[in-house]
DNA sequence: CTTGACACCGAACAACTGTTCTTGTATACT
DNA sequence: AGTATACAAGAACAGTTGTTCGGTGTCAAG
């Protein structure tokens, strides 16, 4: 290919559009790349970039504003940005609120991403107090007083992790098949499942394993009594 | 400010960009924001981003094309999906755990100091889920099934502020002239107290204030169903 | 009912931006 | 000298883009 050296100003067009993005996370115009690097006529700067994209150090899409992307090749030594974010393995997790569990619906999971921005729709949770994966947790708020045999009031939070199978042992969210949801703890029994109610004065109930779906596993319930 | 939630637009908008942020290495132009969107005028998306702006979820730079950047705090919400992480030891808490809570025996906060340093023996909360000051926080683990009045298990952790006074709807530990301890809502009414269980199907109690005597009040209960 | 806020739409404007065209200079090769 | 190539400048054009402004509908407070 063209193993010719750059000139100066490409060197310089090169840095000044790595310090560009660096700064405001954008790339530049035709014209602030000119101005930088004292290049007065924009077809210049067009020129230059045409010779570093055909070395391969950047890529440009034709007809757009701010159209030019440095090459992964030369992300890696830009990257303050991205890999301060990434750096930052930290043990403070951002669990998305994905909305209530009430008695008498299942449990819907939309998984909206974005819904994490929402500053009331996240809990923040010490990765000390979740074993495991922190990827797949959401966390939904209690409706309603339809839990207290699982020992869970309205107003708390359940962190779960989104898992169809369960061990003997796991709580679980389960839909029965009267249309209710509840948290139970589960055990294979035999033929059956047994679940098993956090509050121990109150008795198991045993059910056909075709009559049960699990949600998802209650990795920790959370009860906020101030406000 | 402004606490009121994202609508739905607002949260496709966030989400979107991010999306076009992570695919093209640049910020989307307001009209490609709003055909994302399906929103005709660019002078509402425009209103959106102002409101977006307000809320801290993102800057802006005025009369710049693509001048838009998401604000650090979202930015790190982006890396994978919800591992999003804050400065953490700037938002976590060690809260000392300092002991059992049982039934039959008063609270006793020594505070000895150097718990803290234990490992085992403090746990890991996020100041979110903690308003107020954080310095006077202890925690106690529940032993014995005498707390299932105030929906708290065996396992239980309790974190509490040490706090000899107690305001209305409170909920407290109190230690009872019958050498109990419980938790209950602590609510004045008359020359009476009355201890309201979390539970709504138990009845409350009536003491006279000489009776009382409260060992703190609770902030939150964790419940780690899974180990 | 009126008012004001909030969210929204459509249109128009001015500035920005990538592209293209013409011209010019310097160097290397024939 | 003639020619090809790399590099550069300026101007003009058309499409893009942020901004602004008048107007509409809704909803709750007065």
């Amino acid at each position: 290919m063209s193993e010719k050296p750059l000139s100066d100003r490409q060197k310089s067009i090169m840095s000044y559009i790595q310090a560009y993005v660096a700064d405001h996370g954008r790339p530049p115009t035709i014209r602030e790349i000119g101005s930088a690097v004292d290049i007065s006529s924009t077809s210049v700067v067009n020129y230059n970039l045409t010779k570093l994209k055909e070395k391969g150090l950047l890529e440009r899409d034709a007809d757009v504003s701010r159209g030019l992307r440095l090459t992964s090749q030369v992300g890696k030594a830009v990257g303050s940005v991205q890999t301060a974010v990434t750096e930052a393995i930290a043990n403070l997790v951002r669990v998305p609120l994905l909305g209530h569990i009430v008695a008498g619906e299942p449990i819907e999971v939309g998984h909206d991403s974005f819904a994490v921005y929402d500053e009331e729709d996240a809990i923040e949770v010490s990765t000390t107090m979740l074993p495991g994966r922190t990827d797949d947790l959401f966390a939904l708020r209690v409706s309603g007083y339809s839990m207290i045999d699982a020992m869970v009031n309205d107003g708390d939070i359940v962190i779960m992790r989104q898992d169809n199978s369960a061990r003997n042992g796991d709580m679980v969210a389960v839909w029965l098949s009267d249309d209710t949801t509840t948290l139970k703890y589960f055990f294979h029994e035999g033929d059956k499942i047994r679940l098993q109610p956090a509050n121990p004065t109150m008795e198991p109930i045993y059910v056909d394993p075709g009559e049960v779906q699990v949600q998802g596993k209650v990795m920790l319930v959370l009860r906020q009594t101030a406000h």
